[in-house]
DNA sequence: GTTGAATTTGGCTATTTTGCCAAAAAGGAA
DNA sequence: TTCCTTTTTGGCAAAATAGCCAAATTCAAC
């Protein structure tokens, strides 16, 4: 009966593969529509076997989807739901920053008396 | 001009300290309110310290935030939209566990014809 | 069939992360 | 002060991850 900690190996899965530079900007990347992995490849500029790994543990993860058309396999979005997080993420991260700025100027106020 | 670069490494950052079974749990338990560090340590079962560095990870991605009071540091989330954008993992894993069980039966059927 | 383009896989090293133990801090109580 | 509890820090070895190159695969075009 521990499945629990099977599930949560698969939540923290998703969260792992968003955890790098790259794959989130590719992520991001195909919230306006799929795109090969030439695209994604030239987003990026890693070598395009680096971005193929890349893409497989997004997809892996479930939050990619992926289909060949010709000679160019295409990546999509599956999981929706993470442009939503996103977003409330990047007004975080900018709020965070903005915070940080402020501190930092008021320190140096304070250490200039 | 490659703030641009600066600023994907602190969302990668947020998702990478969500990606490991402890620290996703510990964050899933601070959503009914703060916690000692000696009863989150009860809950994911390692080692005190390591349980500390844990916590450490999610304050710097600033996921949560601390407190002392007393002998003991209370921990709490601090960003909220965690918590919304979890459910929709958690939906989005059953979802795909239950796929995945049907394929496997449907692949059992057609094999054994 | 052969050739060429797009993508994945294997393999290897360098780097990062993890988790434990022991030791150090930081408080509270006596 | 000293002792005890809670938490963090330092350090180390094991495990996981990242990124490159070369080789294999897959499909389209010829």
């Amino acid at each position: 009966m521990d499945s629990n900690a099977y599930y949560l190996e698969l939540r923290a899965k998703i969260f792992k593969a968003l955890g790098h530079p790259s794959r989130l900007k590719m992520v991001e990347s195909l919230f306006d529509g799929e795109l090969c992995v030439c695209e994604l490849q030239a987003m990026v500029g890693s070598d395009i076997s680096t971005v193929s790994k890349h893409l497989n543990i997004l997809k892996e993860a479930g939050i990619l989807q992926d289909e060949r058309r010709g000679a160019n396999i295409y990546y999509s979005l599956r999981m929706k739901c993470v442009a939503n997080f996103l977003s409330c993420v990047e007004d975080f991260v900018g709020r965070r920053l903005e915070e940080q700025i402020k501190m930092l100027s008021q320190s140096k106020v304070s250490s200039s008396r």
